[in-house]
DNA sequence: TTTGTTATTGGAAACCATTATCATTTACAA
DNA sequence: TTGTAAATGATAATGGTTTCCAATAACAAA
């Protein structure tokens, strides 16, 4: 029942909510909903495949929507390591996800596994944090 | 003084160890090396550049000797979803290496970040978990 | 409508990898 | 020898996530 709750949530930004955040959105339309379910929830459609989940180095999953009719364009993230600002970046998209096509297959011949999912993410100081 | 040893532990496997599996190994030659300075030592080894902190989604982290001299080949990872099984492949690597960098300068460039790192990963399941 | 059975829910407790605290020991300089 | 600072590790605390479980909701059968 939380789960049109939490994607509509997800839809409406841009930023990469934990658990946390997410329950305090949906605890302001729907206060009847406990953060064990929005855990719940998002561990299904995790699942499922409409979200996915990151681990960005802080100690806490992040959530966003998968790409799709309702979802946002596909995207790689660019972290700062140091203030956590996450980047969505789709300039370089093309190229990178054909090279990780042809991994893909090249991987799953060689190591007969079944590839269904891959992550490149980039670390960094964000401009703010380089000055400090 | 664990440095050496969580050195000596992390090179000799291609494993992927956690911090409480090096603990763990470390202790049979020095007993005397506590689960707190292990954690210290891989900080400062990660900080330093010598070790890589991975995170590959079941809870905890884990550690392998960076690249170099006495370091392994470079590698990315080819993680089992099922049963956490990691496998280090080296056969794309060139190509993948060769457009991460035109990546990084590319992000660089447009977000001002200063890129230190990347991550690959690829997910799925390997040959004996689809048969389960 | 009643009754019984099952699935869903959320609050609180448990879990567990990691971090902080702190008393003790070690290193080393004066 | 003595005093100060750094290093160490056992223990406690932290905090995100999971588990437990009693309460409620949903629904089927009578």
């Amino acid at each position: 029942m939380g789960r049109e709750a939490v994607l509509d949530v997800l839809s409406r930004t841009e930023d990469h909510l934990s658990a946390e955040d997410i329950y305090m959105c949906v605890h302001e339309t729907y206060p009847a909903i406990g953060l064990t379910s929005v855990y719940r929830t998002l561990d299904m459609l995790v699942n499922i495949g409409l979200v996915y989940k990151f681990d960005f180095g802080d100690g806490r999953a992040r959530f966003e929507l998968a790409e799709g009719p309702k979802g946002k364009d596909h995207h790689h993230h660019l972290v700062c390591t140091d203030c956590g600002r996450i980047v969505n970046y789709r300039d370089f998209i093309d190229e990178e996800v054909a090279l990780l096509k042809k991994t893909e297959e090249g991987l799953s011949k060689k190591y007969n596994f079944a590839i269904t999912n891959h992550l490149i993410q980039f670390y960094g100081l964000c401009e703010a944090c380089r000055k400090k």
